[in-house]
RNA sequence: GCCUGGGUGGCGGAAUAGGUAGACGCAAGGGACUUAAAAUCCCUCGGAGCAUAGCUCUGUACGAGUUCAAUUCUCGUCCCAGGUACCA
């Protein structure tokens, strides 16, 4: 200010001292730490908690930014919001490497989420971190075990044998995906299918029920309630059934095509069905049939090694009766039937249903054709594949020559009376197998006795503890069996010294499925939730996360809270109102011929394209995908946050795309976001500059200028337009457009005259600019309010509301077409009539020249919008 | 195969109770400032054509249709993504 040579340094906004500083301040004045306040309406957000695999990524980042908005939003809208973080830490991944690491899961773990903590504090996120919860501690999984135990009693779980995946090499249990093309990951021996006792949940008891209410979620997408009411798979059908041959007993089978029973000429049990052994044994086939059952076992049984598999099936020897019309039909023992569907036999109608058309014909059965389509007539014999549409009966007694799907219910009918069948329902939804042979879970709270069987730990026992000081097992398999201080206990009931732990512990879904209710009370010593917090909290107002758990962790979360409104714990049942299922991040994949994928880093931009930073080879741009580890299209947050800060990257998350959305990754937009922010920046100086200390004009529009006018409406619009964007579909990038809008109209106004009301209603947009960006980019709002002069902290500050008399024009914009295209537009007073504004546009210079001599047909006004002039 | 979504400039994306297609941003090109660079600011920017201050035609995957008017509604086709699949 002092001498001539005064260079004005143009300031930037610094990220790194600003971010720190109020993340310090929120965190010093306790601003996210809730309680429940009966005063304010509540409002609890969720965002899907992390595994802690030791750092974030940027999906991460994502479904948390976008989480935060919303949280801040609500906040200033006036709830009392609870916005909570916690960790999913039981896993396999823990298990893997603490043995490739040599450490152990428990410190793995735990450093995993001091790391990550530390990220997800530096992102500024506005999380009560009081109520962090990490499902691994003895005082989590505590309350786990007790609800097991209370469901156990009420007989909602049970046990049964069932199969999974060992490797005799490794001694041990492996995951679907430990398994490759076969073989176990670890040793490459092959892999086999074992029949092991373990728990289930009886989710199916609730499956009419889950289904239900997936039409009472309005707040769900709706693919994601399409997607769980097909994962239940409600169909309704008949059960019928067929008498043996020679033998007492029948197969019962469950079909939802009774029109089709007449055409049924075989029977195809699954490889497990009990009676295929009887029915085979003693017949020349046994032999086949025994051979069959065990290749079949030994086949690996997960949904993708299914396809691999052609339809195959071996004669048991026995017949049974088709109990329409008296047909011998061979019972087979197949594949394709499954024990865990309807009642595990099928009876088998080629003519009309693909798959079993494709095995008569492999196994040269017989086909009958019972449904003729109209206008046509099949023959079995040149039949190329069954016909599955409607028509009417034939070779179908006295139903012949009625619609087949009247036949449905007349067969059915006539089932009933006869006592061979009756209407039923099948799911195809499963009960949940919750039985882990693995280590770093929860233990399951069980006790084997071989007096009194199986035994629940007693209650006072409780928690049952994972001992922490374990060493895994090179193989991969559970120390838990071989740990006699765990494993070997005295049986509650009987005092027997030999009696054993249960030494499975449970799938960390279940884990996943009660968290959110924890969080209303995380330090409850006493029960597994404070009934009170639970009132007031839940359900979730807002729950954000993957479209990846779409189906499992959604459902099971949806079916404990049945189950703990059955026990009477709570009183409703669906744990998440609004559901918002972000998109993925995605990125290009980079390729060098020498050293396969490449990590962004590792390409060197060329001007056209990249080489690799290792052997100058030119690198390949391949498409854009998921952004994952293996292919190493990844960006680390970190680095962005060392660059950028926290504010620019969530700016960029929201900006680049809407939340449901995939995202691409983009450098160059995160740029412009650099950009945006400073151009703020330099706004709220410039801005000071010329309003100095104005104050913020927040009045009608009587008595400003043209100008100012135009300003004032303008600020107003973005506030209702940000305001609506948020509310109604979190479109953050369509309100953060709408803010840099504003901002340009900012810098276009001018501010240099003596227009007071001018700089009053300047000095109140910018005053909104930084209010309307305050939930996307916390910290630097904060900053700036307090440059602006404000004492009070923007995180407290009230949403800004618009007037609605500030939105409306004096003037009305009406576009000219003719005949549909558009010639012209002009501007009118807004309270114009159509008729006066017909007026102007049959008047209009260009207009006229089209319309020439031509006569005008029709004019078509659409208030305050067009007119189209048709010829 | 079946069930969902979705195809809009060089790119990310706006706009659908049918009514100015391409908001906002990125990239690109041109210019200003600067010794220079960075930063910043201004202009141009779907395509084609022409008598080139402008005008005309064309354009929202493709082909039909409804309408005064279609990115938006209907039917058919092709592609892409996600879910699901021996479900009897």
């Amino acid at each position: 200010m002092s001498g001539g040579l005064h260079i004005i340094m143009e300031e930037r906004y610094s990220p790194e001292a600003v971010e720190v500083k109020w993340q310090q301040y929120w965190e010093s004045h306790g601003i996210f730490s809730t309680s429940e306040d009966t005063s304010k309406e509540k409002y609890y957000l969720l965002e899907m908690f992390p595994y802690p695999s030791g750092k974030i990524h940027m999906g991460h980042v994502r479904n948390y930014t976008i989480g935060d908005v919303v949280a801040r939003y609500k906040r200033m809208k006036g709830y009392n919001v609870l916005h909570p973080m916690g960790w999913d830490a039981f896993g396999m991944p823990a298990e893997n490497a603490a043995i490739d690491n040599n450490t152990h899961p428990a410190a793995w773990t735990y450093d995993n989420m001091a790391a990550m903590r530390k990220q997800l504090k530096k992102m500024g996120f506005s999380y009560d971190w009081n109520r962090e919860i990490a499902t691994c501690r003895p005082e989590y999984y505590r309350w786990e075990q007790w609800l097991f135990l209370q469901m156990l009693e009420k007989e909602m779980v049970y046990r049964k044998e069932s199969y999974v995946n060992w490797c005799e090499h490794c001694q041990t249990v492996l995951a679907n995906e430990q398994v490759e093309a076969d073989l176990c990951w670890r040793c490459s021996q092959p892999v086999q299918q074992k029949k092991l006792w373990q728990w289930f949940f009886k989710i199916t008891d609730y499956a009419e029920d889950l289904l239900l209410h997936c039409d009472k979620l309005p707040g769900w997408p709706g693919k994601v309630t399409l997607m769980q009411k097909n994962w239940i798979g409600k169909s309704v059908g008949s059960e019928v059934s067929f008498d043996i041959e020679g033998m007492d007993g029948e197969i019962k089978v469950f079909t939802t095509r009774p029109d089709t029973l007449f055409g049924s000429t075989f029977m195809c049990l699954a490889p497990e069905h009990p009676l295929v052994e009887s029915l085979s044994r003693g017949t020349e086939q046994a032999d086949a049939v025994k051979a069959f059952v065990e290749k079949i076992s030994r086949q690996e049984r997960s949904t993708d090694a299914l396809e691999k598999y052609e339809k195959e099936g071996v004669f048991t020897g026995a017949w049974c009766i088709n109990p329409t019309n008296g047909r011998r039909m061979p019972v087979f023992t197949a594949n394709f039937a499954l024990m865990g569907y309807g009642t595990g036999a099928v009876m088998s109608v080629p003519a009309h249903d693909q798959r079993d058309f494709d095995f008569a014909r492999k196994y040269d059965l017989d086909i009958v054709v019972v449904i003729q389509p109209e206008g046509e007539t099949l023959d079995p014999a040149t039949m190329e594949e069954a016909y599955t549409g409607e028509g009417l009966l034939v070779n179908s007694g006295e139903y012949n020559g009625m619609k087949n799907r009247d036949a449905m219910a007349e067969i059915t009918t006539w089932l009933e009376k006869e006592g061979r069948g009756k209407q039923t329902v099948s799911f195809r939804l499963r009960d949940w197998g919750i039985s882990r042979q693995r280590y770093w879970g929860t233990p399951i709270p069980v006790i084997h006795c071989d007096t009194c069987g199986v035994v629940p730990v007693p209650e006072s026992q409780l928690p049952v503890t994972l001992p922490e000081d374990a060493d895994l097992l090179e193989n991969g398999g559970s120390p838990l069996p071989t740990l006699d201080f765990f494993a070997r206990t005295t049986c509650p009931v009987c005092g027997r010294q030999d009696a054993r732990r249960d030494t499975d512990t449970m799938d960390t879904f279940v884990e996943s499925s009660w968290y959110f209710v924890r969080y209303c009370s995380p330090r409850c010593e006493t029960a597994m939730f404070d009934a009170d917090a639970v009132k007031y909290w839940m359900p979730v107002d807002q729950y954000i996360g993957g479209v990846e758990h779409a189906i499992l962790h959604l459902l099971y979360s949806r079916y404990f809270m049945r189950v703990l409104n059955t026990l009477g714990l709570i009183d409703f049942k669906e744990p998440f109102t609004h559901l918002l299922t972000q998109g993925m991040v995605c990125k290009e994949t980079l390729t060098c011929p020498e050293h396969g994928y490449l990590f962004p880093e590792e390409a060197l931009p060329t001007g056209e394209g990249f080489k690799c930073v290792k052997c100058d080879n030119t690198v390949e741009v391949g498409r854009v995908i998921k952004m994952s580890k293996s292919k190493k299209n990844v960006i680390d947050p970190n680095i962005l946050l060392e660059k950028y800060g926290a504010d620019i990257t969530r700016l960029f998350c929201l900006f680049a795309a809407p939340p449901e959305r995939d995202l691409e990754w983009n450098d160059d937009g995160v740029e412009g976001c650099h950009r945006f922010i400073n151009r703020v920046w330099r706004l709220v100086d410039l801005c000071r500059e010329k309003c100095g200390d104005t104050p913020a004009y927040d009045g009608p529009m009587e008595g400003l200028s043209e100008d100012a006018k135009n300003l004032h409406r303008k600020g107003h619009q973005t506030i209702k337009k940000v305001t609506d964007d948020i509310e109604d579909s979190f479109h953050f990038n369509t309100a953060i457009s709408a803010v840099m809008e504003l901002v340009n109209a900012m810098y276009s106004a001018n501010l240099n005259g003596d227009d007071e009301g001018m700089k009053g209603v300047a000095a109140f947009c910018m005053e909104n600019i930084v209010l309307l960006l305050s939930p996307i980019v916390p910290h630097f709002a904060e900053e700036l309010w307090e440059r602006m002069g404000h004492d009070a902290s923007v995180v407290d500050h009230t949403w800004p509301q618009y007037r609605e008399d500030a939105l409306v024009s004096d003037e009305m914009l009406i576009v000219i077409q003719v005949n549909g295209k558009l010639r012209s537009k002009f501007n009118i007073r807004a309270d114009a009539d159509d008729d006066a504004i017909k007026a102007v546009a049959l008047a209009d210079e260009i207009v006229m020249k089209h319309v020439a001599d031509k006569t005008i047909r029709k004019v078509i006004v659409v208030k305050k919008k067009l007119v189209n002039i048709v010829v």
